[in-house]
DNA sequence: GACATATTTAGATATTTGTATAAATATCTC
DNA sequence: GAGATATTTATACAAATATCTAAATATGTC
C-alpha cells in the first residue's frame, strides 16, 4: 500500500476536498473558495491528493477540473478489510 | 471522523505494529523488536495509535500487551464506503 | 500582442512529527 | 529496599508539512 496515500489522507483540508468532489466534479476555483485558506494552499493539497492518485485532473479551458478517483478508495477499503476483518460489520 | 485516526495511519511504522497486531496481542517490547529505530520511538507509535484508539493496552505484570481495537477499524471502512461508494469492488 | 482570469510553482516561515538519548516510573525477585 | 527488567516520559533536533506572498504559466478575449 502506497505510503502517500494515507500521508494524502491524513490532512483535514484533503479529506474535506475529496468529500465535496463526491457530489461532482469540481474546478480547482470551486474548490479553493470552499476554504479559508490561500488559493495557492489548496492547488498544494490538490497536488498532494493528485500525487496520491485520489483525485484526476483535466484541463478545461482556461479551468482546471478535478474529479474522484473511485479505484484507489477500493483499494483503501480493500486494505482494511482484508488486514483488519473489518468487513463484518452491521 | 476523528482527525487522530487519519494521523495515526499516516507513518508506515504504525500501519506494521497494527499488522502485527493483525495476528496476536503483542507485549511493547515484542513489538519494539521488530523495528530498527529505538525503544522509546516505538512506544511513542503506540502512544499514537492508543491516542487514535486502533489499539488498547493491558499491563500484565512487568509487560504492557497490546491488541488491535477492530471496532475503529470498522469505522474506518464505513467511513469510506459510505462516503466515497467503495463498496462495489470484485 | 496586451490584458484579464485561472491555476500552479517558487521561496520563505512557523508548526508538526519521527527519532534519539537520558531520566523516570512500574513491576518483579532476591 | 536494592537491583534487574519493561516501558514510558522528557528533552532535543532534524526533517516534513501547511501556510503565506509573489512570480510564473496557461488560456481566453480584445
Amino acid at each position: 500500500m502506497d505510503d502517500s496515500l494515507f500521508r494524502a489522507l491524513a490532512d483535514p483540508t484533503r479529506r474535506k476536498i475529496l468529500e465535496l468532489l463526491t457530489a461532482k466534479d469540481l474546478t480547482a476555483g470551486e474548490i479553493a473558495e470552499q476554504f479559508p485558506i490561500a488559493f495557492a494552499s489548496v492547488s498544494h493539497h490538490l497536488g498532494v491528493l493528485k500525487a496520491a492518485d485520489l483525485v484526476a485532473a483535466e484541463r478545461e479551458g482556461q479551468f482546471i477540473r478535478y474529479r474522484l478517483n473511485t479505484t484507489v478508495f477500493q483499494e483503501v477499503v480493500r486494505y482494511f478489510m482484508t488486514r483488519f476483518g473489518g468487513a463484518n460489520n452491521a
